[in-house]
DNA sequence: GAAGTAATAAAACGAACGTTCAATTAATTC
DNA sequence: GAATTAATTGAACGTTCGTTTTATTACTTC
């Protein structure tokens, strides 16, 4: 046997990252086979060399695209011009929408970091500083106008971000809660947090609130 | 070669336990090799096995113990008699005192969880369940006597949590803050978040407030 | 000091791993 | 329709994996 009928490179490259995304968030970077993997798209493991050299170029690759797309996305979400509690909850918003979105991507750049070699590892954690940045710099500025009230950037930035992300370890799509309440509650606790002054944010809301929310 | 001068069992299998935690933590639990282990005890691979029947064994058992661990540390520290603010103080401050503590212990019982067998899966999450209920209690009984302004206590118990935990990820001892002012800023952050009304708890906290701290 | 037990080493088992190579077929180009 | 390129298979390579077996030595008991 050899070249099937209707093989198509691209198809089968989407194909073999689709599916080693999930593997891996599933079971983790060490546990996934090249089999395993093959197997998954429907191909000898052998094929999977024709995209991606080694293992872990696969892996960094899936990293690196995560961490831009997430770059990219706040980017293009990001309110310059605005004050700081709009543009912390256009942060917070864009946040929770793209881990919901991406969650086996997330686990993937999150969980596997250590089975990057160091120089690959220093590349994505260089892209997620800049990220977190962002968050500081809105945390600075509102602290400097008296919008906020924040007893330490770094750790406040830090306590943020784990507790955004942390959504991908229970949200469900469908459950309890949809999207629009858990963001919306998590945009209450955020400015509550920060120990935002005035509601100057809500303008810039696309969610309605929760029924039974409370001012913050 | 067989037995060597000196050998103790019991002295051997704490070493085995111990250099598990890091090597896993470390590499991660597929990443790590029964031999690797060995090596870092400076034993045979074969000797592992007088310990623990099998790989799965030995990471069940440090999870295990390491749940009953948080569960007990809390039951010693919780103050069953006070008010609402208190016994959050009392929860977070545990919390992160543990979890710093137990920063390799945690990151195994976080992040293997995928390597265990469904029925002890199960039963290592109904340990977190368990301890993640006292947090909801705490919460429920303070929205309920207006100590706390809460939009949904299940959501809030679960970002509270993967606030605190997230302290393992970037805190190193002797760095810029000390465990104590970490400590308290998280309970100052916690506070705001739940939207305690009064600092009723604060008599109860052992830990001094950050030099630049602001009432929340 | 002999007998019994505890703790290990050394060697081997089959299976699975990531990866490479040569052969083969499908699609494209001219 | 011949030549070329793209995509894949099947088989194999050497290595490492978790684990088992057997033999050997250190310690304990009497």
């Amino acid at each position: 046997m050899a070249r099937t009928t209707g093989s198509d490179g691209e198809k089968t490259e989407a194909a073999v990252r689709e599916a080693a995304v999930s593997l891996i968030a599933r079971f983790g970077y060490e546990a996934m086979s090249m089999r395993q993997l093959a197997a998954e798209v429907g191909v000898q493991a052998a094929a999977l060399y024709r995209y991606f050299p080694t293992k872990e170029d696969l892996l960094f690759t899936l990293m690196r695209e995560h961490m831009e797309g997430l770059n990219e996305a706040w980017i293009a979400a990001r309110p310059d011009a605005a004050d700081p509690a709009t543009r912390l909850a256009a942060y917070v918003e864009n946040h929770i929408a793209f881990h919901i979105e991406r969650r086996p991507s997330t686990h993937v750049s999150n969980m596997e970091l250590r089975s990057l070699s160091h120089d690959r590892l220093t590349q994505i954690l260089r892209m997620r500083t800049a990220y977190e940045k962002e968050l500081r710099a809105i945390l600075r500025d509102g602290a400097e106008v008296g919008a906020f009230s924040i007893e330490d950037i770094g750790l406040t930035a830090m306590a943020l971000i784990q507790m955004m992300t942390g959504v991908i370890v229970w949200f469900r799509p469908g459950e309890r809660l949809s999207m629009a309440e858990v963001t919306a509650t998590y945009l209450s606790m955020t400015m509550r947090l920060v120990g935002a002054k005035i509601e100057t944010y809500s303008a810039a809301r696309p969610f309605g609130r929760a029924k039974d929310a409370v001012a913050f």
